[in-house]
DNA sequence: GCTCCTCGAGTTCT
DNA sequence: CTCGAGGAGC
């Protein structure tokens, strides 16, 4: 045999292999055996070097570190999904695909939703030439060098005899890393005494972003195609099974799992089907997806908002774990309120560690009746959020006598910040400390609250560092931020560190160590330029946050009149009734809060100020807009600070007032209401068109 | 007085 | 995101 047929039949022997190791799970060749073939192949390259091409399995890794990953714009976006999580959300997108079809029990192309990461793999001439993140959707990372590692894909399709590979074909998948893969790979890096990775889905995309090809080649991870982007030179088959099938045959791996179902019940049996397989599936998945089989009437469907109309997500309810209540501490907020917190035993819930979850408040402690050492059901609902769902009354600890070992668990009478007594009015769910700014903890919350990035925007200034400057510095109210010297914080700092026991770093480091101190400053300098809306926010009046902010801004339009304006003409402003009219009032009511603002003012802080503005004007006068998703463009403010100079109001959720929702990517339950509503959607082109148009925005 | 809309406030983890 | 409660319209 020469040379060239000895390298091509091992080449084709080790792309059988990986494939049958990795994507069959069957391993048909011994280890030793398959080394044996690598080592051989590798040799016989090492002496024919013109014979080595890029989609040589030795070529896997390439070796060269790139310095960052360049972006990628895909030749056609890759697409989010829309989801569902109720059979009821099901039944209304199979009806609406029955309505526009004309089919009365339509084939879908089904398949585990895998918890991973999407990439695209472009194949030109059959060879593998890039492979891309998913990104934003329209643009990725080029992580070409990463993915050669996985060898799980091929690096060139494999074509029937005698037939030319299509001039280009991109795939698209995901990638992931597999449970068992993920724990032995884990229980190695604990036994070196590394740092293991979260989960698989996190390791998964972290692997993928390594700039060493070579790390990534030892991670464990494994590929799934699902469906295809730009195509040229490939006769596409009639349906999406089919096309599932023809990629499968040119050698890229499917999950076994994919299946055609026919009709609203036949989905519901594999999402039930799925559902029971969830724990021995060797993947983690979060879903099922439908895909309506045939190729032309997913085109006549076209897409909505860059989701497709024929194809949806149905998602698993809410994972649920039981782990043990260790402790309920009570939190003391901005306004006081007092909050419940469950410290809960360390456990994974659907992908995160969960330590904490809000009790919310006393009714919810006795609603659920927690006790301290109660085993209890923590959920992550709405995708993030953890909550403690219910308890486990069989487990509950009892002594000799039968009885529970824990009373029933009832707040604290005096803040544990203060001393000061927690009240609770009549008929309100939240307790509250009365110490007012007397309270450390209330006194941090109003400065982080005044440092935020919508309020004051004082960049330098986060949690960390209030603590000290009210601990061991000279900050009392938000007026004291504007007196602070380069001493003070220096001062400030070795205080804290005397406490915290550590050797002052001011003192060792000298100047260098000071850098923060000026960045701080500085922050603070630059919040001084700041706007009345900003400034009414960050004073922190309770129920004032920022649309009524915005209101009064605009309504009184100087600090002056508003603060001239009694009850009466406060209750004039649009969304401020009795209760928002007098605590505004009461505010300024009192002489330390007019002496907080002359402080304010005296240290340089400034607005501009105008003549009251009591009428909306522009091409959206009198509509009501609600932007959701992520923009590409711009950022959801500033998309909604156009809208607004344009006479529009901005809302912040969707009803049948809404005129206008503008759906930006991974739009999701408000744009499902909106389209439920029948109100006008609008992408973000048609944003950026129109606000071009009104000359908001330059060029084309 | 009832009901629907909004807004405010609080929250978790990476 | 969710809950609670204020505002506004009927």
């Amino acid at each position: 045999m020469s040379v060239p047929d000895r390298i091509a039949e091992l080449r084709r022997r080790i792309a059988d292999a990986d494939r049958a190791y990795y994507l069959l799970d069957a391993p048909t060749v011994p280890d030793a055996e398959y080394d044996r073939w690598m080592r051989e192949l590798q040799g016989l390259e090492a002496a024919h070097p013109a014979l080595v091409t890029p989609e040589s399995p030795t070529q896997r890794v390439s070796g060269r570190p790139s310095a960052a990953f360049a972006e990628v714009r895909h030749a056609l976006p890759m697409l989010s999904l829309q989801n569902a999580f109720t059979e009821a959300e099901v039944a209304d997108f199979v009806r609406r695909i029955v309505e526009a079809t004309g089919e009365a029990r339509p084939a879908f192309s089904v398949e585990p939703k895998i918890d991973g990461l999407a990439v695209s793999l472009r194949y030109e001439d059959g060879l593998l030439v890039q492979g891309a993140t998913r990104g934003d959707g329209a643009r990725g990372e080029d992580v070409t060098a990463n993915l050669r590692t996985l060898r799980s894909i091929p690096l060139a399709l494999r074509m029937p005899a005698g037939e030319p590979p299509p001039a280009v074909l991109e795939v698209r998948g995901e990638v992931f890393m597999p449970k068992a893969a993920f724990e032995r790979f884990n229980a190695e890096v604990i036994a070196a005494g590394g740092k293991p990775l979260a989960n698989p889905r996190n390791g998964a995309a972290g692997s993928l972003r390594q700039l060493d090809p070579g790390i990534t080649a030892k991670r464990p991870l494994a590929f799934f195609a699902y469906g295809i982007g730009e195509v040229r030179g490939f006769a596409l088959p009639a349906t999406h099974s089919a096309l599932l099938r023809a990629l499968g045959a040119l050698g890229l791996p499917l999950s076994p799992e994919i299946d055609v179902a026919q009709g609203l019940d036949g989905v519901l049996a594999y999402h039930g089907r799925i559902a029971a397989l969830r724990d021995v599936l060797p993947y983690d998945i979060d879903g099922v997806v439908y895909k309506l089989d045939r190729l032309d009437l997913q085109e006549k469907l076209g897409f909505v908002a860059r989701a497709p109309r024929w194809a949806i997500a149905h998602k698993f309810p809410a994972q649920e774990e039981l782990t043990i209540l260790e402790g309920i501490d009570v939190q003391v907020g901005r306004t006081g309120a007092i909050t419940p917190v469950a410290r809960l035993r360390p456990v994974r819930v659907g992908g995160v560690t969960v330590t904490n979850a809000t009790l919310h408040n006393a009714d919810q402690i006795a609603r659920l009746d927690v006790r301290i050492g109660d085993t209890v059901v923590v959920r992550r609902a709405g995708d993030v959020i953890p909550e403690v769902a219910r308890i486990v009354p069989e487990r509950r600890p009892s002594g000799p006598d039968g009885q529970p070992l824990q009373p029933p668990f009832v707040l604290p009478s005096a803040c544990p910040e203060c001393g000061s007594a927690i009240e609770r009015p009549e008929g309100e769910a939240v307790a509250r400390c009365s110490g007012g700014l007397v309270c450390p903890a209330q006194r941090k919350q109003a400065l982080l609250h005044f440092a935020s990035r919508r309020a004051m925007d004082i960049e330098g200034l986060g949690e960390r560092l209030i603590e000290d400057l009210v601990d061991f510095g000279p900050v009392r109210s938000v007026a004291d931020l504007y007196t602070l010297t380069l001493d003070d914080l220096l001062a400030m700092k070795r205080r804290a560190e005397a406490r915290d026991g550590v050797t002052p770093e001011t003192v060792k480091q000298g100047k260098i160590a000071t850098r923060w101190a000026e960045n701080l400053l500085g922050g603070i300098d630059q919040s001084r330029n700041t706007t009345l809306e900003r400034l009414l926010f960050a004073l922190g009046i309770r129920d004032v946050g920022e649309a009524t902010a915005k209101q009064l801004a605009r309504w009184f339009g100087s600090l002056d009149a508003l603060m001239a304006a009694d009850v009466e003409a406060l209750l004039a402003v649009p969304d401020v009734g009795p209760v928002v009219s007098a605590r505004i009032a009461g505010f300024f009511a009192q002489p330390h809060h007019r002496a907080l603002v002359e402080r304010l003012r005296s240290h340089g802080v400034h607005w501009p100020e105008g003549p009251p503005q009591r009428t909306a004007e522009g091409p959206l006068a009198g509509r009501t807009v609600v932007l959701t998703g992520g923009l590409s463009a711009m950022g959801r403010d500033e998309a909604g600070a156009h809208l607004e100079a344009l006479g529009a109001k901005v809302a912040g959720s969707v009803s049948k007032k809404t005129s206008l929702v503008v759906a930006g990517e991974a739009a999701g339950s408000k744009l499902a209401k909106a389209r439920e509503l029948g109100i006008e959607v609008w992408e973000e082109a048609t944003l950026l068109d129109f606000l071009r148009r009104h000359g908001r925005l330059a060029g084309p």
